[in-house]
DNA sequence: CTCGGCTGAATGAATGATCATTCATTCATG
DNA sequence: CATGAATGAATGATCATTCATTCAGCCGAG
């Protein structure tokens, strides 16, 4: 038994086929955002995802743990899209309404977009199901938002605000908008994106960016 | 067998003991807001407000049904709450930064002061568990508000905004915050809700209005 | 005032259903 | 043939829900 065995001690690191893995998570989360965290057994997901039951625990250790993988990798995904779409708006930082424009239709694009996944992040965040270590994930992953964050606001391209206090004024209206559409209340035009996006830059701008553009 | 033997067919039209029902209910918000929509068993809940499991089920036919009994009691005790609070802003709907501080501030102590009731309504809202009955339930309990609503955008004292962008402006952002703080990520101080009320002033009111009063 | 029987709220052990999870077995692949 | 991914019936646990039984309080008769 010398220091060599221990090469490789396991031959994949994550999963055995990432596509049988993709398969499960995205059953995973139709399922969920169809008919509830409670209500979704994983016999379904399996027979969702073309597997069979005993294979979602080849992937995951529990239920617990394939919902909190799910979180992060939409989590992740959600990340990706925002930023494709934020390519105009570019290197520095340049915020004003344009650069919060960027960032908050990625947002809201994004949530509008994929209802199912909107809805199994927001269904999440209520439910005591998120692990610290996946909240710890989470933090991490907005690392970098928070540190463009604190240059905005001491560039004064932003209001002085607490990063909380922003978030609760940004993201805060889309989730609840996308939550009004999910119970079937109301539906998202571009006519309401936009007038929701005039109300955020009132809140979060100073006063004379708020006027820049439409 | 006459028409009046029909009389009171059933003695108690609700319930049995209103303490009873009301200690079921009690005991059935503290556990969900506690462990979850999910992990919250009925044999826990009768424990927890001192009955037999069977008692459960003199009060409320399935656990569906007390979960949506208690999501609409919650609906009315915030909005009893939210009307205590606004006994200053009287009559006609004086809006203005008074006005929107009376309704905005009712909503966001509640919801502050009664974490576990805050955390059961954002749990339920996202959940599929609700009935289409006790949403149109709650649509009936708004329509007040609604008429509010509508003539203070006709009296321009508030932006015309059509009025789901209202309500994502005006609750979206207590809602994000009361899920911030259930997280464990903040905590609520007067300073967050001072400048988070003051962004949502911007949002919604004319501008003349914005400045009005701290 | 007292006693015996009656009512129906309350009980909690039992039931049946549903799940998450396991593991002996299969089978495709190298 | 050997390997190990995949299977899916079986397991054990957990629940929501039921129902035969209990018993506290009430009422009418004596």
């Amino acid at each position: 038994m010398t220091d060599a065995t221990i090469d490789r001690p396991v031959p994949a690191p994550i999963g055995f086929s990432a596509d049988k893995r993709q398969a499960i998570l995205a059953a995973a989360l139709r399922l969920i955002a169809r008919l509830g965290l409670h209500a979704a057994p994983m016999s379904a997901v399996a027979r969702y995802a073309g597997v069979a039951a005993g294979t979602l625990y080849l992937y995951f250790p529990s239920k617990e743990a394939m919902i909190n993988a799910l979180y992060l990798q939409v989590l992740e995904d959600r990340d990706r899209s925002m930023a494709a779409d934020a390519e105009g708006a570019r290197k520095d930082g340049a915020i004003g309404r344009a650069g919060l424009w960027a960032f908050w239709n990625g947002l809201a694009r994004w949530h509008f977009e994929h209802p199912e996944a909107s809805s199994f992040l927001l269904q999440c965040q209520s439910s005591a199901i998120l692990t610290d270590e996946t909240r710890e994930g989470e933090r991490r992953m907005n690392a970098e938002g928070l540190r463009n964050f604190e240059q905005a606001v001491a560039a004064g391209r932003l209001r002085d605000l607490p990063l909380q206090v922003f978030w609760a004024l940004v993201a805060g209206p889309i989730f609840q908008l996308a939550q009004m559409r999910d119970a079937g209340e109301m539906e998202i035009t571009d006519d309401v994106l936009r007038s929701t996006f005039d109300g955020v830059c009132r809140s979060v701008l100073p006063e004379r960016d708020v006027a820049t553009s439409p």
